[in-house]
DNA sequence: ATTCGCAAATTTGTTAGACAACTTTTCAAT
DNA sequence: ATTGAAAAGTTGTCTAACAAATTTGCGAAT
């Protein structure tokens, strides 16, 4: 590959959709109080002169923020932003890179994690346990520092979630590890630890006894030993 | 089996924008599992036809999908559906109105709240305190029942949830908050009980207590018996 | 002077067609 | 079988127009 076309690369993945650029611009505009709750976007004519596109971008744009709740429409009004109060999506913007915000996150995760537990320990049905067990199994068999052992890591957390049988514990489990996903496995490969595998199976399995013995207490403190454990071989590695 | 029979069926019930129709359409087959993660949406072209609705149109509603992380495009490559573990945004799909739909809410929300104070007992700036205080006296002069005490209420909780220093904790209780806002406006409205008010005041009361003692086992057990309270408020009334 | 009614202007919702940018497929030449 | 270029397919963007709903402005009636 010559060098010109590394640039060409270069420019080419720095290079987002217009409609993207424009829904992040004006969603930091309101997120950031510079256009106020309550008031009214410029026209989506106004804002095609003013960001130098068609008005179908703008609006492929505006849906987005639509989407996310940040803004309503009213046929022949305009688009007004909505209090934050009435945000219905939980989103992160951007990446998470910054080691506070992943030191942040945890934080978040920490007492849901152990809800979640305690919950499973009490909830849990056969095949949920089964999920769980199996997840354990694929993280056993997979290559050390892999991203099959990642995902075999944060599936097991998400069995843990699903067999609470409340979803939105499922599906916030499941967010949060998406968002994590890329730190753990960096953080894994970066690791001067070899044993990062075998000790993290090993508190799985504390956790795995103590929800199969529908034991909250047990399972919830399995699980903070857990987190307090790989917190600190993350954040330290 | 006509297409055209398909198609009419599909926008029946457009009182609601076609794009949002749609977008919520495919979003629950994405979630379905009926498009499985990996594979391809069928072309703008297509879903245009299917939909009974321009390519514009489409692409707004895809637009949203993408704006969720649902779904990911590259130009002249198609639309991809990506896996579950990738997706960045928590959202609630439709208003929470079902009584089940609540509990399970409040349930991911009892573990968060109680950190959420624990936090805030330990890392409180005079501030802080204050501005939890300035919501409990808001709430003491609102009106019964009224939404500007619901919303004092909230603002309660959020500046709690503030005061823990960590932005994440902040941004989710203000999510969850404004989820629950309408439930448990109409539950107070419904409730016969006269005093949720004033017992309400004194479950703050006993949290600030704990919080302005940096208490954290009080700060969170106290939130825990308000949260109790609450829950059996709103799903008894 | 105020209010009412209604047409005009404004604004979002939707359609159609076109071309550009990029990717995948096809197929002929080697 | 491999390669390379043409062709076809797909997303990204633009323009122009009309439909549907709301807001504004103005004249008339009170």
């Amino acid at each position: 590959m010559t060098r010109e076309d590394a640039q060409v690369q270069l420019r080419a993945s720095a290079k987002t959709p217009a409609a993207e650029e424009i829904a992040r611009n004006l969603a930091a505009l309101i997120r950031d109080g510079a256009i106020a709750a309550g008031t009214k976007l410029p026209t989506e004519q106004r804002l095609s002169v003013q960001f130098g596109v068609s008005r179908t971008v703008v609006r492929e744009a505006v849906s987005r923020l639509k989407s996310d709740g940040l803004v309503e429409s009213r046929q022949g009004s305009g688009v007004s932003v909505v209090p934050a109060s009435l945000r219905r999506s939980f989103k992160l913007h951007g990446a998470i890179l910054e080691k506070q915000q992943v030191v942040e996150l945890l934080e978040l995760r920490q007492p849901l994690e152990m809800a979640s537990a305690r919950l499973a320990a009490v909830r849990h049905t056969p095949q949920e346990l089964a999920e769980i067990a199996g997840a354990q199994e694929r993280m056993k068999q997979s290559e050390d520092g892999s991203d099959d052992g990642v995902r075999a890591d944060l599936d097991f957390h998400h069995a843990i979630a699903k067999a609470t049988g409340n979803p939105f514990y499922a599906d916030f489990m499941a967010f949060l590890g998406g968002a994590l996903r890329a730190t753990i496995l960096t953080a894994r490969s970066e690791s001067k630890n070899p044993n990062i595998k075998a000790i993290t199976l090993q508190e799985h399995l504390k956790i795995i006894q103590a929800i199969e013995a529908r034991d909250p207490d047990a399972a919830g403190h399995a699980m903070l030993l857990h987190l307090q454990g790989a917190s600190q071989r993350m954040t330290a590695g």
